[in-house]
DNA sequence: CATAGATGTAACAACAAGAGTTACAACAAG
DNA sequence: CTTGTTGTAACTCTTGTTGTTACATCTATG
């Protein structure tokens, strides 16, 4: 199955809140008008975000900020952040292998450190993007539709 | 959301084909054996493993085989074969980001090639492991127990 | 200090995919 | 023709995601 879309909006959402810092309040309403979600949706991932350190929201008056400078935010973060998959573990393993069969029994000794190897590869490579590139290339492309 | 047991099943099935090919006739109820899930779960498998030219399945008289050098088989392969996620997409994209939004109406062009570029990565370092490693390491994990 | 406009969160419904199971037709080989 | 398989449809069960309503809580301000 896919990464839940909860990683893509959270990135969405964050581009949205630095990009309109200035000339808005940036509430949930506000960003479920952009992402065409519903609020609470909105909600459940600022909360997320916020336990992660990534954003402060305001509470009562309203409105999110960025809680660090974007270019140490990762894509990393954002999808550790939200839970993009359960428990860390990328692959769902087959949870109970005959251990009467040779195979069976040693399948979590050859595979675990092999699917680590894997999903690591992909952790780097999103350790490795910034949430500054995704808004500068955000502006870069609103700043070309001129 | 986690990538599907299919894939990590079909890992088993063919250190199990490989393994057993010379001492026992490898059915689906074999191979249910071992991975300890329903023969028909393992069939599917088998038809998935099929039509991208990894074994070969006999239909009346039973038994798979592998079709060619396990050194030519990689865990893409097997990734690809088993449709591991929909539409070879990792990530959900949530659907409709509101075009009036700019923002919302780049988030798109800005992800897509950034969510790509982790994908890649993933599957790549996938396209590295061979079967015959998996095949070989379990082969000595089996030695040692002894 | 009451109120307007937010957030925080529980509760539940709708939906989709994964995974398990039963059942049975099609087939191959003795 | 019988036996043991595969191939596959049809269904259920379960789980996670996503959407929604509802409401308590909070904060700035008039």
């Amino acid at each position: 199955m896919q990464i839940s879309s909860r990683f893509t909006i959270a990135i969405h959402i964050l581009a949205c809140i630095d990009t309109f810092k200035n000339d808005y309040k940036v509430t949930s309403d506000f960003l479920a008008g952009s992402v065409n979600v519903n609020p609470v949706v909105i909600r459940r991932l600022l909360q997320q975000l916020k336990a992660a350190g990534i954003i402060n929201v305001t509470r009562g008056s309203g409105g999110a900020e960025i809680a660090k400078p974007l270019s140490e935010i990762t894509m990393l973060d954002i999808y550790k952040a939200v839970d993009s998959i359960e428990n860390g573990e990328l692959f769902h393993f087959h949870e109970n292998p005959n251990k009467e069969c040779p195979v069976g029994r040693n399948m979590h000794n050859v595979l675990d450190s092999k699917l680590e190897q894997v999903q690591r590869a992909m952790e780097n490579e999103m350790g490795s993007i910034t949430i500054q590139e995704i808004v500068e290339e955000t502006k870069s492309f609103i700043q070309k539709e001129l």
